[in-house]
RNA sequence: GCCCCCAUCGUCUAGAGGCCUAGGACACCGCCCUUUCAAGGCGGCGGCACGGGUUCGAAUCCCGUUGGGGGCACCA
């Protein structure tokens, strides 16, 4: 098993999805997973793209047996076989220049026939001096037999039968000397004795030339799997513009290893009619490639946060914790939070475990607890909509709190309840400004949680300060 | 233009001739629970692209149409 992954962007959700599947094959069979940079592609491929790529992988957990191995330095490989295939007078010397090559397609395309080319063989040797004065150097093209067909066994897809006649002799070596991709992935296949490739289907195409290189080699191609592409919102095939679809942007959102790999698994398998949520053991143990789809699957992001909440909820305290601490210091938030934060963060998990999808939301939620209170302009409204309402209500709760002695989410459960209770007020009309008095949101961890998280001493502080600052208005008014 | 592939609710999918008046999940809409938002529970909306065959019987097999995707470089 193999991901060649070209370092020449971000690890985006197909590719993590190749590599997860290539990796669930071989864990589960016990193969080796090798991964290859093919950066063959001098221009593009860049250092950056390529720690990108190994971050995402281990973020992810896809360990790799072999490798990272580069094909850019795999070039002795690559020109002993082109040696070998021009012995075998499987190539052959092509020296037309662009123009007319870009002459033979357009003819082709007119004639509405195949745009391939195929390079003149019958050079006079006036010519090939000349070419040589001119200092041209020629690209080595295969020689595709136009009356063949190549059949691809594959492993979704079943027999996929290519006529050599719309494939042309596609170069093998550039005038440089340096292989072509089709070559270099051939060669290292075979070389690195790779068994099973599962790619995304945007490679079919390339799989009958491969193949043919390697039977030019009189070796035996290995087992071909073409998955199908993962599509954005749009339906075309997943790129840039998409958002949030690099695995390094879903790490950022906050959302969890586990998740993202159940998600990935999603798009394309299938265990049954029933089962979605599944834990990465299980997917090794589960996974076949005999289910996975023939059809191209729209990536849903509304999923993946569903299937987040799952997957923390299913965690235990402590997992959780140290998933959320690991979280918040990579983004900064630890630091931002200030001294002692870890410990109210450990003694929230249990309220805010149940309410996440992702993990920056913690900050919405919690953030508050380590912040000077701010009351947000939506939450203001609400309180300074019926002010006299409002004081009456936070006043009854504070005289409920400054009352107790003890501090505890249900101490400060029944109190409040009983106040409720005592001035006839709806849950929600008086809940809700005692969760403004104390967040300044409108939205956070549970109440009670929260005045108990805050502390006794702190809750009382910011009561006084909201009613502090209504009764102004009130009076003003 | 040429080659290859695909086609079940908005999305991801189950379905390998009768088990299908098509099942699940996400989204959406109700209701319940409830301290807001969530989470959880219950229910609803919603689909076999179309046309021909084959068959006693087709979402399932065949052909065509349409639609979608991918590929067609001295990129990978």
């Amino acid at each position: 098993m193999r991901f060649a992954p070209s370092p020449t962007g971000t690890l985006h959700v197909g590719g993590a999805r190749t590599a997860l599947f290539n990796w669930l094959v071989a864990r589960n069979t016990g193969g080796d997973f090798v991964l290859r940079l093919e950066d063959t592609d001098r221009e593009r491929s860049t250092p950056e793209s390529e720690a990108e790529i190994l971050r995402a992988l281990s973020w992810l957990g896809l360990d790799w047996d072999e490798g990272p191995v580069r094909q850019s330095e795999r070039g002795d490989v690559h020109r002993q076989a082109i040696e070998r295939l021009r012995e075998a007078g499987a190539i052959y010397p092509a020296w037309e220049s662009e123009e007319e090559l870009e002459t033979q397609r357009a003819a082709a395309r007119e004639s509405k026939q195949a745009p391939v080319v195929r390079g003149r063989r019958d050079w006079s040797d006036e010519d090939l001096a000349r070419f040589e004065a001119e200092g041209r150097q020629p690209v080595w093209r295969f020689a595709v037999d136009p009356a063949g067909e190549t059949v691809i066994d594959d492993y979704v897809r079943g027999e996929v039968t290519f006529d050599h006649g719309s494939i042309e002799d596609f170069v093998v070596a550039r005038s440089d000397g340096t292989a072509t991709y089709n070559l270099a992935a051939a060669v290292d296949d075979l070389d690195m004795r790779i068994s099973h490739v599962i790619r995304g289907e945007d490679h079919i195409s390339n799989t009958p030339k491969q193949m043919m290189v390697i039977r030019a080699l009189g070796e035996t191609p290995p087992e071909y799997a073409h998955i199908p592409l993962i599509l954005g919102p749009d339906k075309k095939r997943l790129s840039k513009r998409h958002g949030a679809d690099s695995v390094e942007d879903l790490e950022e959102t906050g959302y969890v290893r586990s998740a993202v790999i159940n998600a990935l698994a999603l798009l394309g398998w299938s265990f049954d009619d029933k089962t979605t949520v599944f834990t990465i053991d299980e997917l090794v143990e589960k996974f076949t490639m005999a289910r996975v789809s023939k059809s191209p699957a729209v990536f849903d992001v509304a999923k993946l946060d569903k299937l987040n909440g799952r997957h923390m909820r299913l965690m235990s305290d402590e997992e959780f914790l140290e998933t959320l601490l690991g979280y918040l210091e990579r983004r900064g938030r630890l630091a931002e939070y200030g001294e002692g934060a870890e410990a109210v963060i450990r003694e929230s998990v249990p309220a805010v475990k149940r309410k996440l999808s992702r993990l920056a939301e913690y900050d919405d939620l919690a953030g508050w607890l380590f912040r000077p209170l701010v009351v947000a302009d939506e939450a203001w409204e609400v309180v300074s909509k019926d002010l006299k309402h409002s004081i009456q209500v936070i006043g009854g709760g504070l005289g409920r709190l400054e009352e107790l002695d003890e501090f505890t989410t249900e101490s400060v459960k029944d109190a409040l309840q009983d106040q409720l209770h005592i001035m006839g007020e709806a849950a929600r009309d008086f809940l809700e400004p005692q969760r403004i008095a104390i967040t300044g949101q409108l939205i956070s961890i549970g109440i009670y949680e929260s005045l108990v998280l805050l502390g006794r001493e702190e809750a009382i502080r910011r009561y006084r300060e909201m009613l502090g600052r209504l009764a102004e208005l009130w009076t003003a008014a």
